[in-house]
DNA sequence: CTATGCTCGTTTACATGTCAATAAAATCTC
DNA sequence: GAGATTTTATTGACATGTAAACGAGCATAG
């Protein structure tokens, strides 16, 4: 694929590859902070926000510890703290497995379903405004292509 | 700009959009992870590498805290904490401010330049591997393009 | 059955970030 | 110059993340 770089030197970037790198850098950065600021102010945290719009995806808005941490690509060690937080917010409940007596059942609990729809409008808005509303379907499209390339770990360790 | 969503209305996000707002999501959470797993291979983390960039390139390796913090877009707070770890390690020295009684200087320590200097050729290699080698000059143009929509912050607050 | 090993969720210890309050020095106002 | 205000860096209290060790229950081989 490429053939540049592929001696024993160093590597490097040339001159728009550095621009294009920082670009990046500065979009993404700008986009993240936004969205998790303007969702702050619906109450919940971006991680808050992903546990409750994933749980209220699962069967009986209920999922096992592991389940949901699979799910969102965090340690179950992560998620028990979390939902540790969580649920002394009554965000969400803790309940036994009776399917695994070492598992635990995490459960959507009413303040917890209400503070989701809240932070849904905000967190929607705020991807609308900082993200979709400032782009045209060429924009997408590009962005489509790009996340393509790179969205998956390299091909090697080389 | 946008004629689109302009009532008071629900906001939402049309298929397309909605499909390139994961793109995105994905991309930049795959990049940023990548890169900062290569580097922490060099021993540095990426807020470390961060520091110890931005103060090799300040006029004797040497910065107001304040200054440094600006640079950074971080809170002094944030900037102070980070030092004193970083102090604790000899990666960086603070000395006082001849200029200002109550400011202090952050000086680039002989171990924070040569862990920089590990960790930069760590850290390009990176960029190139899971960035710049993946595209070709159209992406480059593309991710400038986009980046300059979306890196501003929203004209008003609505 | 039972012994061995694996998986589950939690916990401990620590690294890191935020925010508000602080002390000290500079700056401004008169 | 004296006094009020601002600025600077640090700190305390806490929220959050990681990694490793843990105890308890499950599962499999024999």
């Amino acid at each position: 694929m490429s053939t540049k770089r592929m001696g024993s030197a160093a590597p490097w970037l040339n001159e728009d590859e550095e621009v294009a790198w920082r670009a990046f850098r500065r979009m993404t950065i700008a986009v993240q902070a936004g969205v998790v600021h303007d969702l702050a102010a619906s109450g919940l945290s971006e991680p808050d926000y992903e546990v409750l719009s994933t749980l209220v995806e699962a069967p009986e808005m209920t999922s096992t510890l592991h389940a949901q941490a699979q799910k969102m690509g965090w340690s179950r060690s992560r998620l028990s703290r979390h939902a540790g937080r969580m649920e002394a917010r009554e965000l969400i409940r803790r309940d036994p497995d009776p399917a695994d007596g070492r598992g635990c059942l995490l459960v959507l609990a009413p303040l917890g379903l209400d503070a989701l729809r809240g932070a849904t409008a905000v967190h929607l808005e705020s991807v609308c405004r900082r993200f979709a509303d400032r782009l045209d379907a060429r924009d997408l499209l590009d962005i489509v292509r790009i996340s393509g390339k790179l969205s998956h770990a390299p091909e090697s360790a080389l």
